[in-house]
DNA sequence: CGTTTGACGCGGC
DNA sequence: AGCCGCGCCAAAC
């Protein structure tokens, strides 16, 4: 369990993204759960306001239908992901092995 | 300061 | 299965 002892929110959950192993996604909402004062609309921005050239893992993130959300930069996040070995099938839902668990 | 935003989640139908 | 409505909550405006 993170606190968020940060200045503010968005530290906490870039710290929670950036612990996201190579090959696992996890989602907007598992991410709040870690993370008190946070909700999974909360970390949806916090993923949209990442730079392009930022090392945090945004792309590893996904909706918790395991599915890759519908917006602009869709694509690179799927391509990012299959570059890493994550199963996705035609509707982008990503294969449930590929689900983080913290622990 | 008050209002809107957002790549969401989930229950209900 | 999918769509709709509401709750969520700090940040951005």
């Amino acid at each position: 369990m993170i606190q968020s002892n940060q200045p503010n929110v968005y530290e906490s959950i870039y710290l929670v993204v950036a612990q996201i192993p190579i090959g696992y996604v996890t989602s907007y909402g598992r991410i709040a759960n870690m993370i008190p004062g946070s909700s999974a609309r909360l970390v949806a921005r916090a993923m949209s306001q990442i730079p392009d050239d930022s090392t945090i893992p945004w792309y590893r993130v996904v909706s918790s239908t395991l599915k890759i959300a519908k917006f602009p930069g869709s694509d690179r996040q799927r391509v990012k992901l299959i570059s890493e070995g994550v199963k996705i099938s035609e509707g982008l839902k990503i294969n449930p092995s590929h689900l983080w668990k913290p622990g």
